[in-house]
DNA sequence: GTATTTGCAAATGATTTGCAGTGCT
DNA sequence: AGCACTGCAAATCATTTGCAAATAC
């Protein structure tokens, strides 16, 4: 994963063990939730904090390297920055897929009907996974 | 307001005062915070506690009578269930508005590309409201 | 070598809970 | 009258902050 140092270093941030252990669990989960991280990376590193963690989440948004995803009712998971996409939730086993429709259309029926100047959106849709249906 | 009364009652909720001003203040407002529900309703109940006042939001949550309205970085807001709708807020003002779009072609779509069976969206969408464009 | 990062402990902020007293129906 | 509701204080939970020691480059 010697490139996942240099993702780090293209967004000035030093490349620490802790954040290469972020950046590989993301790539290996898709999605990923703070205790889950916290869980994982402990193993190999027995001192990491909870405290470091939040704190290169943050930081991370901040350089745009990742992305917050917001699941009612329960903790954010987190993910590497993609394309933008949507979001499917399954309402039975709370896995998260993403989902790339064009919602170009959307946008524009909504720039029609309110006058707002759309920028940005988030969609998320629950339902039931291949799966649990 | 009346009818509120009714409201609450055909919800098995008892009608108490501080119930009464939760609706009416949504029914103003549209969408409120915590905050800006307990500043008000304090100034006609000076006794009013927030652990009421959350646990009333959460009560008519439960019944489907409120929805929760989660603004990214920033504290929900509450609005009195109506039919689905989604959300435009103002990064500039901060101002929420509804918009009542179909969006039966894009959960088809969605569908199709994710093998889900889709119940329910949530779609927000950031961008100027026509004041602050 | 120096600025950044880490990890701890303590602080913060939002929301929830337990319980005794109050009020709706 | 009886059960649901209120308000207080304390508890909880997630996240943030301050700071001294460690580390990346």
């Amino acid at each position: 994963m010697y490139q996942n140092h240099q993702i780090l270093r293209e967004h000035n941030l030093k490349a620490t063990p802790q954040r290469l252990a972020i950046i590989e669990l993301m790539q290996k989960h898709g999605h990923i939730s703070i205790d889950n991280l916290y869980q994982y990376i402990k193993e190999k590193f027995h001192s990491l904090s909870l405290a470091t963690l939040y704190k290169n989440i943050n930081i991370m948004i901040g350089v745009d390297l990742v992305k917050e995803v917001k699941i009612p009712n329960n903790k954010s998971k987190y993910e590497l920055t993609k394309k933008p996409h949507s979001h499917l939730l399954c309402t039975k086993c709370n896995e998260i897929s993403d989902v790339f429709i064009d919602l170009k259309n959307i946008i524009k029926e909504c720039e029609k009907n309110s006058h707002y100047k759309i920028s940005e959106t988030t969609l998320l849709l629950k339902g039931l996974c291949p799966k649990c249906n």
